[in-house]
DNA sequence: ACCGGAATGGTAACCGGTGTCATTTTTGCG
DNA sequence: CGCAAAAATGACACCGGTTACCATTCCGGT
C-alpha cells in the first residue's frame, strides 16, 4: 500500500523533473502544486478575466515550471470541437496548394490550432457526405474552402447546419463578408488586357479555365474590361475554352493560331495554359514575343522556368491563405480595410513574352 | 426466419431520425437502443473476438441505423493517443510536397486517420523541440518524415522516447527496416549515366543538390556507377556544386558551359536545376540537344513544360508516400517483397532533352 | 448434481479538460 | 463597523470513449 497521495508539501525541482520524465503533467498537476482548484487552472488557460492577478502568475509560473501545455483533446473533448483546421480543396495545381497551405500555416502559427488537408473531388456522388463526415468526426473548428469547392453552394448551408465556422476563398463575394475572402480575379485580367491593349494589339485572344471556377469568368470579365479601357472589344471568335491544364492550353493555342488571322497576343486563364501557348508557338514556328505576345494568370514558380519567361498576373495566394486562417480564428478582427490592402490584390508581373505587336 | 425482436425498441426510425437531428449519436446510445452495455458496443468498435456473432451483428446494425461513428477525441483521450498522422518535411518543392501528401492520404482511405501537415526548418535553433511540441502535444500516431528531415539523426531517438510510431522516407537505409522507406536514388542516377554513355557522351558534368539531402550524394553516386559500366569516370572539375534551386541550376550551368572544353551533357540532379541548365545554354546559345544533352531528376510536372521536354528520372513519390502510411498504420504488415516492386523504384524517363554528342 | 473455466456482460473509475452553480473572499459604502 | 454586492474560487457532474475488475452465464467433464 503506497501512499502516492501524501507527496511532501515541499516539491523540488528534482523530484518535479523526475515525476514528469515519463508523464506529461496534467491541469490536475498545475492544480496540486499551486495550491488552487482545476478550475481555476483551467481559468487561467482560457484568459478568463476572473482571476487574481496574483493566482494567474502564481500558476502560470507552476506551469513553466514543470512544462505543462494543455491537451487538445481533452479539451476538445470538453469543449466539443477540435482545434484542428480543416483546408478542402479541389484545385489539382501543387503550387497552389502549398502555397496556400502554407499560407494558413502562416496565420496559425502560436495559436496551437493544427493544418488538416482534404483534398476531394466535387464531381463525386459522395463529394457532400464526405465533407460532411470530414467535418462532423473531426469536429473541426473551421474549414477554408479554396476554389472551385468553395463556389459550392451545398457546402456552406451543410456546415452551417453541423455549426462549423468556415472561409470561402473566391473570385467574387458570394457570402456574407465573414464567410469571404475575395481575390478579386477581375483586377488581374483587367491589368492584363491594359498590358495588352497598351503594347498596340487588338486581336487578342483569350484561353478560359475550367468553367466550373468562378475564376474563369472573372478574368475574362476582366480582360474584357481592360480592352474597354482602350477602346477594344474581346472578339468572341478568339475565345477558346480550355480546361487550366498544360494540355488545354497547348490545344487552344493550336486552334486559335492555325487561323489565317491568328491574334497577335493570348491571354490564358493560368499560367500552365499559357505553358501550353509557348509550346503551341513554337510547334508552328511562331516567335514569342516577337510575333505573338503571350500573358499567364498566377505567377507560379513556372513562370520564370520557361522560355522566354512569361508575363502574368501575380496572384498573392500566400497572403490570402495567411488572412483566412486568421479570419477564422480570430472571428472579431474588424472586416473592412483589409479588403483594399494591396498585399492581397492581383498585379501584374511584365516579363518577356509579352511586347509590341509586330508591324504590318 | 428471422426471429429478431421486430417490434422490440419502441423507437420507430422517425423518432430516431428526431432524436439524432440535433446530438450526434454517442457510444450509450447504441448501448441503450441494442439493448447491451457499452462496454460490449466498445468490443465491437475496437474488433475484439470475445462478442457473440448474433450481438455483434445487432449492434452494428444499430450502429448503422442511427449513422453512429465513434469521437475520434473521446477515443483519442482513453487511448492516449490520436487518430492523426503527421507529414514532417522541409522540402521545399511543391510537387514534391503535393505528390506525398496524395500517397499518404491514398494509404489513409477509408481508415479514419488524418492528416497533418508541419513544414518546419532544420536549420533554425528551435527545429527539434518545435517537432517535439507538435508530436507530443498532439500525440499523434505516427509521423511521415521526408527528406532531409528524414535524415537527421536526433529525430529518432527524440520520437523513440515519446513513443511515436515513424516512418523515414530516404535514399538510402537509415534505420531499421521497419522505420525506412527507401527510393534508392543510386538507381536512378545509374539510369541517367547509363543513358548519356550510351548515347555516346563522354564528358558529362554533374550539378549536384544540397549536399544536406542524402539525395545529393546518392543520384552523384549512382551516375559514376552507370557510367563506369561503360568504362567511364567521372570527372570532379566537371561537377558543381548546386543546392536543389532553379538559381543554382543556371549558375552553375553558366560555369560548366562558359569552359573552353565544355561537357557535352550535363545530370543535374533535380528538375528544377535542370531547367536551370536548359535557360543558360539558351543564355549562351547552345542548343539543347544538338549541342548539349540534359537529364534531370524527379519528372515532375515541370519537365514536361520546358523546351525541349526534358528526359529525367522518373520518382514514384505518391507510391512512395501510399507505402509509407500504410506501413505506419498496418506495422504488421510483412516488409520484404515491396522493396524490389519496381512501381516503388526509379526509372529513366526519355524526352527531347538528350541525344548524342555533336559530331567532333 | 457439482465444479472449473471460458465466454460474455456489467459497473465504476479514469483519460484531461470544461460547464454550472454554490461558496468563500474581498470590496464599497452608508 | 456592518452589510450587501461583487469578485474570486471551488465542488461536482459531464464530454465520449476506454480499461480494470467483477459478476454472470454457459459449457463440458466428473
Amino acid at each position: 500500500m503506497s501512499d502516492e497521495e501524501e507527496s511532501g508539501p515541499q516539491e523540488s525541482d528534482r523530484s518535479l523533473r523526475d515525476e514528469f520524465r515519463n508523464r506529461r503533467p496534467t491541469i490536475n498537476d498545475v492544480a496540486r502544486l499551486t495550491g488552487v482548484s482545476k478550475k481555476t487552472v483551467s481559468r487561467v488557460i482560457n484568459k478568463s478575466p476572473a482571476v487574481k492577478e496574483d493566482t494567474r502568475e502564481a500558476i502560470l509560473r507552476v506551469m513553466h515550471e514543470i512544462g505543462y501545455a494543455p491537451d487538445p483533446q481533452a479539451r476538445g473533448l470538453a469543449f466539443r470541437r477540435s482545434f484542428l483546421i480543416g483546408m478542402i480543396y479541389d484545385n489539382p495545381n501543387p503550387q497552389y496548394v502549398v502555397n496556400m497551405q502554407q499560407g494558413l500555416l502562416d496565420g496559425m502559427r502560436g495559436t496551437g490550432f493544427e493544418l488538416v488537408v482534404h483534398p476531394c473531388d466535387r464531381a463525386s456522388e459522395t463529394f457532400l457526405s464526405d465533407v460532411r463526415n470530414f467535418v462532423e468526426r473531426q469536429k473541426l473548428f473551421g474549414v477554408v474552402l479554396t476554389p472551385s469547392v468553395s463556389e459550392d453552394e451545398r457546402v456552406p448551408p451543410m456546415l452551417r447546419e453541423i455549426g462549423c465556422a468556415f472561409i470561402r476563398i473566391a473570385s467574387v463575394s458570394l457570402d456574407e463578408p465573414e464567410h469571404m475572402i475575395v481575390t478579386r480575379d477581375h483586377l488581374g485580367g483587367e491589368a492584363a488586357g491594359r498590358h495588352l491593349a497598351s503594347l498596340g494589339h487588338s486581336r487578342i485572344g483569350f484561353i478560359s479555365g475550367r468553367p466550373s471556377f468562378r475564376s474563369s469568368h472573372e478574368r475574362r470579365r476582366g480582360l474584357e474590361a481592360g480592352l474597354a479601357e482602350h477602346g477594344l472589344t474581346l472578339d468572341d471568335s478568339l475565345v477558346a475554352q480550355g480546361a487550366y491544364t498544360f494540355e488545354s492550353g497547348y490545344d487552344c493555342a493550336r486552334t486559335l493560331l492555325e487561323r489565317a488571322d491568328r491574334p497577335t497576343a493570348i491571354f490564358a486563364a493560368n499560367d500552365e495554359m499559357a505553358a501550353g501557348v509557348l509550346q503551341a508557338a513554337r510547334s508552328l514556328d511562331i516567335r514569342v514575343p516577337e510575333q505573338l505576345s503571350v500573358v499567364g494568370y498566377d505567377n507560379f514558380q513556372l513562370a520564370e522556368r520557361l522560355w522566354p519567361r512569361l508575363t502574368t498576373v501575380h496572384t498573392p495566394t500566400r497572403e490570402v491563405g495567411r488572412r483566412a486562417s486568421t479570419k477564422l480564428i480570430n472571428p472579431q478582427i474588424a472586416p473592412g480595410a483589409e479588403q483594399d490592402d494591396p498585399r492581397a490584390l492581383p498585379s501584374l508581373v511584365v516579363r518577356e513574352s509579352s511586347a509590341p505587336p509586330p508591324a504590318r
